[in-house]
RNA sequence: UCCCCGAUAGCUCAAUGGUAGAGCGGCCGGCUGUUAACCGGCAGGUUCUAGGUUCGAGUCCUAGUCGGGGAGCCA
């Protein structure tokens, strides 16, 4: 009667029927039944016609026609891919008037139906009772209550709207292709990694270490600071009133002031904490044991940044290689970058489709463009030559160009987008305007002394991976520390690692927003995190 | 944090200091295997907040809040 149908007969149990949508085979039921199984729309729109299945999902257009003694067009999503699939509804059923009609975007449905072929192509599913009817082909699952406010409408809303709506906003296509892009990336990496030889290392999210040195941390407390702070007068310190404002603090869980200073020792993890800004340094102990680690998790910068390319709240990814120095670096960059490029171009071709139609023309191409040939490497010292070439040759930049300092955003953009024209790997940076763990280039000008460290900069982005040779050896560690105006002592555990079996060795680290704005072309990092929070903004 | 721009219907935007407008969406009707459908009608407003200038402020001034772009910090 059917045709072809399912094989497979599931009924109730979610995880069980996405489990065999999955791997479904279709063919003639040697019996003949009628089986009714739930597909994701993703495999609906594979299925053969004449397949009998069940869909669920939520609304995004209606419309109506009156032909044929009444029709509705339905547009349903449900997450598994970019497209739609359209329901046909035919009037004859007996809720038609009374529910069907009345569905409005952002109405949740389910429907059972065949699938049949769309007069201009594709499949569609023909929702019709079964004969003979067993309930209603068509069941709302949930209304919409006030489709008048409902805040997403089938319409290009602006992206500044949409994140005043963050809980809805997946639900359009662009949110929808970017939650599929990211987890899809977030697999690549993943994968990359553990085929190499990788361990995937859960470095702390709060840290005690007031060693990292990476810009504002975020504090982590238990003391109930909105009390009253006891507190000792300047001229009436003693060891006796101090002991007193001790007492009083720690049976009131306050953090007492003494000689001005918040005291932690009451506090929950007995000295000052705060939330992590890179798992870089505890990733090293663990790489020099494992070899080849990485950490791929939150980090929190507190950091007063508005700009479409910085969070308070991000996710960073931070291999670590033993036995392995600053080109090995570089290589491991470039090829984690072209093996993320391939793998959402193969994967989510249909979304990165969308994204090249609606968002950014070149998404697409200038991916398949990079993935072709090696990425190009320059140093910070031939980067600096070429700028000021095009300095003499009448570009102009709103900074100066000298060698010491930090390259600029436009000088950055200016090399990779118009000298360049593709993503370049800057090395050998000079020392001063470097962290204290990178290791020092030998043979070095004296005034020209440059360290291991690169920046792999793209267009449209700039810095999306930062990374160096780390300093194994213990002596030249510690001149950097006492140079930078760091406490050594503060760093015992990071220091013994070169006192025990030392070895060299490097990482980097990579924003992964910052890759999904690459990849996908959307201009505000806030767009591509669910949820963002940066200053003044943690509603969700 | 600094510089610049902005805030008007559910959404996107108009409106010379002088009666508050359109498109989309919603509702009603027409047409239609439609698919960002189309056609007609209806409803929908404390013009971000608080002050000020003016006969009169959506419009000008001051402050604030929020949003956007750029810069710094970085990933």
């Amino acid at each position: 009667m059917f045709g072809r149908i399912l094989r497979v007969c599931e009924h109730d149990s979610f995880k069980r029927l996405s489990e065999t949508a999955r791997g479904i085979t279709f063919g003639s039921s040697p019996h003949g039944e009628v089986c009714m199984a739930w597909l994701r729309i993703v495999d609906a729109l594979k299925a053969p016609v004449g397949t009998r299945v069940t869909i669920k999902g939520w609304v995004r257009t209606r419309r109506d026609s009156k032909a044929e003694g009444g029709l509705a067009f339905i547009a349903l999503h449900d997450g598994s891919c970019f497209d739609t699939i359209q329901i046909v509804v035919k009037g004859t059923l007996p809720n038609f008037a009374s529910e069907v009609a009345k569905l409005t975007t952002g109405c949740a449905i389910e429907c059972d139906g065949v699938i049949a072929q769309n007069p201009k192509g594709g499949n569609e599913l023909q929702c019709e009772n079964p004969s003979p009817p067993a309930g209603d082909a068509l069941r709302v699952v949930g209304w919409v209550e006030d489709p008048d406010t409902y805040p997403i409408q089938p319409k290009p809303h602006s992206f500044e709207y949409l994140r005043e709506q963050a809980h809805l906003r997946v639900r359009t296509n662009t949110f929808g292709a970017v939650a599929r892009v990211r987890h899809c990336l977030a697999m690549a990496v993943h994968q990359f990694f553990h085929q190499r030889g990788f361990y995937y290392v859960h470095t702390p999210i709060i840290t005690a270490n007031d060693c990292e040195g990476a810009g504002q941390m975020f504090k982590v407390s238990t003391l109930d600071t909105m009390r009253p702070l006891p507190r000792v007068a300047k001229e009436a310190q003693s060891a006796e009133a101090i002991e007193h404002c001790r007492d009083l603090a720690a049976k009131a869980n306050m953090p007492p002031w003494t000689y001005g200073q918040v005291d932690h020792t009451n506090d929950f993890f007995g000295k000052e904490a705060h939330l992590t800004v890179s798992g870089q340094l505890n990733v090293e102990t663990y790489c020099m044991a494992m070899s080849r680690v990485y950490t791929f998790g939150p980090t929190f910068r507190a950091e007063n940044s508005n700009t479409s390319r910085h969070l308070a709240e991000f996710w960073m990814i931070e291999p670590e290689i033993a036995f392995a120095d600053l080109n090995d670096d570089a290589n491991l960059a470039e090829d984690m970058l072209k093996h993320l490029f391939r793998t959402v171009l193969s994967e989510r071709a249909d979304d990165m489709k969308f994204f090249a139609e609606r968002i950014e023309k070149t998404a697409v191409s200038r991916l398949e463009h990079i993935v072709e040939k090696p990425f190009l490497r320059v140093t910070y010292t031939e980067g600096i030559k070429i700028l000021e070439g095009a300095i003499k040759g009448g570009r102009k930049f709103e900074f100066p160009v000298k060698w010491g300092t930090d390259l600029q955003s436009e000088h950055e953009r200016f090399l990779t987008e118009e000298h360049f024209k593709q993503p370049v790997i800057l090395t050998n940076y000079p020392k001063q305007i470097k962290a204290f763990y990178m290791r020092l280039d030998d043979n070095c000008e004296p005034d020209r002394q440059t360290v291991r460290a690169m920046d792999v900069l793209c267009p449209g982005i700039g810095e999306i991976i930062g990374g160096s040779q780390r300093e194994e050896r213990l002596d030249k560690l510690d001149e950097r520390l006492v140079e930078m105006g760091l406490n050594i002592a503060d760093y015992w555990w990071y220091r013994d690692l070169r006192r025990y079996g030392t070895v060299p060795h490097a990482g980097f680290g990579l924003g992964f927003e910052r890759i999904i704005q690459f990849i996908t072309g959307m201009q505000n990092i806030r767009d591509v995190i669910p949820f963002p929070r940066a200053p003044k903004q943690a509603e969700f």
